[in-house]
This record gives structure tokens, C-alpha cells and sequence, in this order.
DNA sequence: TAATATCTATGATATATGTCATGTTTTACG
DNA sequence: CGTAAAACATGACATATATCATAGATATTA
């Protein structure tokens, strides 16, 4: 019985060999004894809404695996406010370019909700990289991609006006994260944080909130925002 | 004599092993018979001003080794507005991403001047992939730069205004291209293309461009650009 | 559950940026 | 070298967005 319950436990913080999560990500092309290897040294913890995994500027060493919840990742501009860059959800890695060029992070990464994240240190992930041809081709497919997003989200600040990027975001969340039991967006995030994914003032999120609203496309209550008319909003321009 | 000639063309047509471009790039993580195999399915080629390598939406089916000259990668926004994403170097490497992917090319690539250019087929790139883990590296390497380089991006389109922006290309453009014998600018754009890396309309980059001249920030003559004063470009916010 | 802090909302106004129109200069090319 | 096409320049104006002020709603916690 003793033994059944120790099980039990050591199952609930998760072999990386049993983790679902692992398919969403490179470290699908690790192998069994890799992944044994280093589920031996990783460490689980779970994440407080707020909770700052890391800051800008400081050394990362190594890379963390979303098992759940979501993060923002944000730097600061210079005249002090924040720009989320990325939001990062399960399934997702995190710090792989800090590893893989030996820096200090460029961003920061908070948690929107409560997370349950595994950390997997530094010498770890660069054994298998030195080792394993396959992962390592996955980890430069994952970073080619959010290249690509990257040079989208640069083209769209540049060319789009703030009311029709505030629609792409609602779009994606709700592609990304779907509804709740009562229809509202499955991810809960301040106007303020809206205003720093588009990159406007939070009044100017607000307003188009509301505007929104009017119109019909959305509804609202407090932080909880459910979408009416996903079709009247991707026809915003 | 004639083997003397017959070497000189080969030389100037460059063999990969010799090459010294490739030490700005991932290539330089290969050993001496990965060069020389190389080198022998490569193409070299020269494109003129204003050609194009590549379309968004193209399959590129390979990498370019950029040994000379300055290309622009760019996208089409919704608008019909073209946005340079980045300005591509001499020692830089284009279409690693799609070859990564294996996705047709999110960007366009365009010669800003003359380029001297050599083309590596997709599988004898993927062949160097699969075995060589420093190649791999390096190549994750140049990835994760490129990633911060483009968070940077998104947080200053989001939040610096176009003058500081502006301001900011030109002494990007300076660190990297220098000046040339006269002082101006060691590359040359159009106000059009001045925009297009800013993220603003044609006019707005050229009444920018009149009042730092009126400033006596620079100087131009033409599309030729001088640098009159490095520290107050560098003050503007 | 009341009190407080934080977040949301909205008006008034200032500033930044885009658009259209038009004239001038530069560049490309026969 | 002259001419046409392209690029540059600038004014006038329209629109988008930011900022400041203030009120109201929601969430947090004692």
C-alpha cells in the first residue's frame, strides 16, 4: 500500500518519459533514456498568478516546459512601458534562446494564471543537443516558427491601425484558449494587459473594448469578455 | 599559364572551403569535406539592384549564402504596403527557416544593391543537419538571435514614436554599413524604402528626414545620407 | 460585509501620423 | 545631353492615438 501511494505521488509530479505535454514540443525527439535521464534532474513547481518566473536581464540556465496555465512574455521600452511579445501556453517551452546563445533573458515572463511548469537545467538540454540530431532539428523548426510569427506581428504594428490589431488579439485567444462553460474567453487578462499585447495606451484598449461592445461584437463582464460576432470582427480593418 | 588562369576562375568563383564569408554564418561549423561537397552542387550568382531571390508564398528550396552586397526581406501587408522585416548582410544566410519548415517563404527578398550570392540545395543543408550537431548549434545559434533582434523590433514599433524609429535606422545603418569615402551613408535606400523599415507613410519619412537635416542632424544629397551629428540622432525621443 | 485599493469607463483635449494635392529635384536612359 | 519618369519635398487638412482628469465599477481583504 505504501508503495501503491508513493507511485501515486511520484506519477502526480510526472516522468517526462509518461508527459503528454512533451508531444506539443521538441523534446518529443528525445528518446526514452534521455528523457529518464532527465526527468531525474528536472524540478516541478507551480506558478502564481503574477508570479515572475524571470526577469529581463537575468541568466535563465536552463528551459522550462508548460505542463499548464499561461505566461506572458514582456519586455519593457524605454520611456517605462511594458510590450507583451508572446503568450505562452501549455505545451509551450520557454528559454530555449537564452540557452542556446548564452545570454541573459531579454524578456520577462509572468504568469497570467496558475502554472504548473517543469524546469529542466541548462547542461541538461545541451547534452542532448550536442547528441541528438532530431531534437535539435525540432528546436530550430519551434524557433523558425515563432520567426515567422515574430515578422508578423512586426508587420502588422507597423501597417495595422490599434481597433483591428485589438481584433486579431481577440481572435487568437479565442482560437487559442476557446470559451469557459459560459461562453467567456478561456484566458482572463486586464484591459491593461491588452493594451500592452496591441501597444496602445490602456485607455485607448478600453475605449475600442467598448466600442466593441456597442457594435455588438462582444460583450462584458468585469475581466470576463465573451465574443458575439467572431465574423464582424475579423471584418474589422 | 593555363593552370595558373584556369585556378584564378575557380578561385573567383569560389570554393566553399576557402571562403571566408562563411565565418559570419552557421557554415562555418563544417568540416572540410562537408565544404567541399558543398561547394560542388553550388551555384554562384550576381543579382543586380532591385531583383528579386524570392517571393512570399515561393518555396526556396534551399539556403543563400550572401557574400557580398544588401538584400531586403519584406512582406505585403494587408494594405498593399510593403514592410522591410530586415536588412540582409554580407556574411548573413537567407531561407533557413523554410528549409527548417519545409513552408514556402513568409517574405520577400529583394537585392538593395549588386549581390554576390551563392545558392546550397535544400538536402545537402538538411544532409549537414542530420550530422552535424554544431552545425545544428550554430545554426540555433543565429535563430535565437534573429528572435531577440525581433522582439526588439515589436517593442519599439509599439512603443518609440516614428521620429525616435527613424532616428534609430539611421544609426543602425551607420554601425552596420559605415560611411563611404565622402562621408555618406555605405548603403543606399530610397525615402520609400526608409519607411518601409520605419513602419510609416513615404511623406512622414521625408519631412522627418527634411527636419533632422533642418537640425543639422545630417545632411543628403539625393539619396545619398550624411551623418552630421551621431549623439543628437541618438538623443531624439 | 464593509472599506479600500485597483481596475474600468468616458469626456475633453493635445499630439502624432496619414492622406491628398502639387511643385520641384534627381535619376535613368535614349 | 535632353527628356521623361521617378523620387523628393512641402503645405493643408483629416484621422488616429495619447494624455489628463475624473467618475464609477469591481475585486480584495480585514
Amino acid at each position: 500500500m505504501f508503495y501503491v501511494t508513493l507511485n501515486l505521488i511520484v506519477s502526480a509530479m510526472s516522468k517526462c518519459q509518461q508527459c503528454i505535454v512533451k508531444q506539443f514540443n521538441a523534446l518529443k525527439a528525445l528518446g526514452k533514456e534521455d528523457l529518464i535521464r532527465i526527468s531525474g534532474c528536472k524540478t516541478s513547481k507551480s506558478v502564481k498568478k503574477g508570479e515572475i518566473l524571470f526577469r529581463e536581464g537575468e541568466s535563465v540556465n536552463g528551459i522550462y516546459c508548460i505542463k499548464d496555465g499561461v505566461c506572458k512574455l514582456s519586455k519593457l521600452s524605454a520611456n517605462g512601458k511594458e510590450q507583451i511579445v508572446k503568450l505562452v501556453v501549455r505545451g509551450d517551452l520557454i528559454g530555449q534562446r537564452s540557452l542556446v546563445t548564452d545570454e541573459k533573458s531579454n524578456l520577462t515572463a509572468i504568469a497570467v494564471n496558475e502554472m504548473q511548469v517543469c524546469f529542466i537545467p541548462k547542461s541538461e538540454v545541451l547534452h542532448d543537443l550536442s547528441r541528438n540530431a532530431s531534437f535539435s532539428l525540432d528546436m530550430l523548426q519551434d524557433m523558425a516558427k515563432e520567426l515567422r510569427l515574430a515578422d508578423n506581428i512586426i508587420v502588422d504594428m507597423a501597417q495595422k491601425p490599434v481597433k483591428q490589431r485589438l481584433a486579431d488579439v481577440l481572435i487568437y485567444l479565442y482560437n487559442t484558449f476557446g470559451n469557459d462553460d459560459k461562453d467567456y474567453l478561456g484566458v482572463i487578462l486586464s484591459r491593461e494587459d491588452y493594451a500592452s499585447i496591441v501597444g496602445t495606451a490602456t485607455e485607448s484598449a478600453i475605449r475600442i473594448l467598448s466600442q466593441f461592445k456597442k457594435e455588438g461584437l462582444i460583450s462584458t463582464r468585469g475581466k470576463h469578455i465573451k465574443i458575439l460576432d467572431l465574423e464582424g470582427l475579423k471584418r474589422i480593418e
